[in-house]
Formats: C-alpha cells, structure tokens, sequence
RNA sequence: GGGAGAGUUCCCGAGUGGCCAAAGGGGGCAGACUGUAAAUCUGUUGUCUUCGACUUCAGUGGUUCGAAUCCACUCUCUCCCA
C-alpha cells in the first residue's frame, strides 16, 4: 500500500485546516480525487507565496490525483478582500487575459499537465456570461449575509469600508466551485489558509445546490518566524519569472532566510526527505549555511531547472570563496565604461538608484572595486580596473556584480 | 441627499506663514561584530554638476516679498445623520 499524500502533507507541516480530516484521508487514500486551487491574475507573474500551492499540487500530483488549476479571469476583475486592508486596483480585461497566460507557462514547470494529468481553467469562461438576477435568484439566496459578515475576514474591512463588489466575491469563488463539480466532479478545494471561509462558501453552495458533499483544506501561510509574510524584499516581491527576479537573486534569496526559517522551509517548499530534514533539524550554527544551501538549490531547481540550479549554486561558491569572480555572476555591460565617473557606473549597473545613493554608498565604505576598497566619490573608471574578468564591483558585503564593455 | 473630518517623503506619523528637504518611529542601505544568520551598536535615508542649486507635503488656481501651512474649486477616503 502506498503511502498516503495526507499524511506527506501533514507530516510536513503544510496542512493548516481542514473540513473532515478523517474523511479526506480516507478519500485521498482509496480514489483518484480531482481537486482545485485557484490564482487571481494580479500580476503577470506568480511569486514565492502562490509556490506552496504548486508545490502542493505536485505533491497531490505526484500521488495520482487529478489537479485542476483555476486562474481567476472573472474573479480578478473583483478582488478578493480577504487579509486586505484596502480595495484592489480595478484592472482591465488584457491585463487580466496576458496575466493568466504568464500564470499558465509558470504553472507547468512544476506540474505536468499532459495526457490530461492536469487541467487549467479559466473561471472567466461562465463567470462573464452570468446574469445577475438569474445568479442572485440561484446562488445569493444561498448565502447568509448575517453569516458572512462574522467571518472574521470580513471583520476587519468593516471597520475600513468593503465595497460591494468585494463583499460579492466569496459568491464567485463558492460558484467556482460548485461549477468545478458539476463539471469536472472536483471534491476538493485547497488554498492558502486565507481562503478558509471563501473556501467553506463553496462547501456549503455544493451541499445546497447538489447535496454533494465536497471537502477543503488549506495551507500553511508561508510566514518567518517573525509571523511576516515570506517572499518580500526591499525591492518588491520575488518572482518566479526570470525576468522580474534573476534566477540569481532568487538563489541568493533562500541562501539568506533566517536561521530559525531554513527547516521549515525544507519541509514547505523541497522534496527533500523528511528523514534528511529530521537530520538536518539537530544542526545549528555554521552548519546551518548548508542546510541553506540545500534549500536554495532545491526550490530554485523546481522554479528554473537543474541546470540553472547548477549555474547558480556554481556562481555563489566561486563569488564567495574567490573574491567575486564567476563567469555567471549578474553582468552589465558598458561599452564605454573607461572615462565614465565611478557613481555614474554604479547608477547603470541598476544596483543603486541615483548617484546621491552611489555617493553616500561610497563615502560609507561600502565599495569595493576588484576586492579592494574603493572610496573616492569623484573617482573616475580607468584602464587598469578593467581586469580580464571586467570590473568586479561589491556592494557591502555579498553584493557582487561585474561590468564588461562588450 | 445633509453634516463633520482627513489626504505629508518607502510606510506610520509630527509640523498650521519664513529657523522645513520637513521631528519621531518603522523599514531600507552601509560600517563594526559574525556564519552570505539573528540580535546589538554607529552612520545614513528627495534629485542633481553637494560651494550650492532644483523638485516635493492629494490636484488645480489664488492671496503673499515668502505657503506643507491661508483662500477657492476639484478628486479620494473616513465618520455621523437620512
């Protein structure tokens, strides 16, 4: 008998609530079960938050059951008010469509959506059409406001003001799911720990509309020890797409977690082994950069590849232990580097904003130019920086990036 | 629909005619200490050709030698009444 993906889930800490967590297992256990996770197309790239959930669905995947992907066209032109503090920006339909597309090409990097494996839907497909007073007669009498209003999700908006057509969007996602049933006999609804009463919403519509009895069940946030959200730095979100976070960066991003995230990590985001993990859980101190760099590798693979995993892990030893020299470490190139004002270089490399932040970098002692110490702010690029490498410039202490003129 | 308030720099939040590029905190960045960790301490945090100049306090106009501060209108948000 193989071994049971509830089980795997809650052994790595990834189950956060659950409706019938008996009756789940048992079902996980004995059948094939279609499930769902739903992703609103706020941005035209996925991030660390919404990976859990793909990992999750590998997860579900790799144990034979049947992911569907819902990406919310209909649902993103609303805005789901839940753990907001303030309205989603209205978008328009072609910023929503060319989101979803992204979604789709990100999606399938960690699940396989072959052979009907998996499916992607759009809930813009019978979202759009509805009639409103078919809709309200049908579905909105389903649903209690008095309810509603004590979930504590709304609870906060009330005391800052929820629009109605927020207030409306628990109805869409419960009729997502009702529709994933009648379609695709979907009987599970995962997501992020969130999405708990949009969740129970569906539930209850499945059993009012069809006495199906469906199930949910959500994830862990993905959060620090310090209980804030995962995924963000000063400079944004990290995405998944290379383009708006360098496989680098990204690498660099998980090698950098705090001491008291990394095992936690491992377990939320790998597929390391809960015995390697257990092993690791008794290091501590130094030995923990390793465990780190497990971590970074590991998810960096599932994101971008192996061989992209290699590169990076590659390119962080070398600029670590040698100085900062690596054939693939970030580049920039500047044709006509030699001559230009030092600031102004570092302004193009894009690692500082403006030449008053360059300057100020600089007078604090925080440049090093071909590992040595560089502090003259009216200093000027000349020939012998330009080494075979290309200038080797470090920004504090583990910033490191190298400018060529071609 | 009627009434009362609020909108300040990355965020929170002082400032209510010149001493304001604007207190304080958070966050960020850098230095010391380290393990590419955390905590702590120090410096720094609008832009530029940093002597100094320029653009910022919701928007648009106005009053003034001078406005984040006063006036008018507009927009947005919050609260109270219907």
């Amino acid at each position: 008998m193989e071994e049971n993906v509830f089980d795997v889930l809650k052994e790595r800490g990834l189950i956060a609530q659950t409706t019938h967590e008996d009756e789940i297992r048992e079902l996980l256990g004995k059948e094939k079960v279609t499930f769902y996770i739903g992703f609103d197309p706020t941005a035209d790239s996925l991030h660390v938050g919404h990976f859990l959930q793909m990992v999750v669905m590998r997860h579900m995947q790799m144990h034979g059951h049947r992911p569907i992907a819902l990406v919310g066209g209909g649902t993103g032109h609303i805005g789901d008010p839940s753990g907001r503090t303030d309205m989603r920006q209205m978008m328009t339909e072609e910023t929503i469509n060319h989101n979803c597309e992204c979604f789709k090409k990100q999606l399938s990097s960690v699940i396989d959506f072959s052979d009907g494996k998996a499916i992607m839907v759009n809930n813009a497909n019978w979202l759009l059409d509805l009639n409103y007073i078919e809709f309200l007669r049908d579905i909105g009498s389903c649903f209690s406001v008095n309810k509603m209003l004590t979930a504590e999700c709304f609870k906060q908006r009330l005391e800052k003001g929820l629009s109605f057509l927020e207030f409306n969007y628990m109805l869409m996602q419960s009729y997502d799911f009702l529709m994933l049933n009648r379609e695709y006999g979907c009987k599970l609804e995962l997501g992020g720990d969130d999405q708990w009463s949009n969740i129970l919403g569906g539930i209850d519509l499945c059993r009012r509309k069809d006495q199906t009895q469906v199930y949910g069940m959500t994830f862990t946030l993905l959060t620090t020890s310090e209980g804030k959200k995962m995924g963000k730095t000063q400079s944004g979100a990290v995405w998944l797409d290379p383009e708006k976070t360098s496989p680098y960066d990204f690498y660099q991003y998980w090698v950098n977690v705090d001491d008291n995230d990394v095992i936690k990590c491992l377990k939320l985001l790998t597929f390391v082994p809960m015995d390697t993990i257990r092993e690791m859980e008794k290091w501590e101190g130094q030995q923990l950069n390793e465990a780190k760099r497990l971590l970074a590798y590991e998810v960096t693979k599932l994101v971008h590849g192996e061989e992209e995993a290699e590169r990076c892990k590659k390119t962080a030893e070398e600029v670590f232990a040698k100085g900062g020299v690596s054939d693939d470490m970030p580049t920039t190139v500047i044709p006509d580097v030699v001559g230009m004002g030092v600031l102004d270089m570092l302004v193009k490399t894009g690692l500082l904003s403006s030449k008053g932040e360059a300057r100020r970098l600089v007078q604090q002692n925080g440049l090093s130019i071909n590992d040595e110490k560089y502090n003259d702010p009216q200093g000027v690029v000349t020939e012998d920086m330009l080494t075979e490498n290309g200038i080797i410039i470090k920004k504090g202490k583990k910033v490191f990036h190298r400018v060529v003129t071609e």
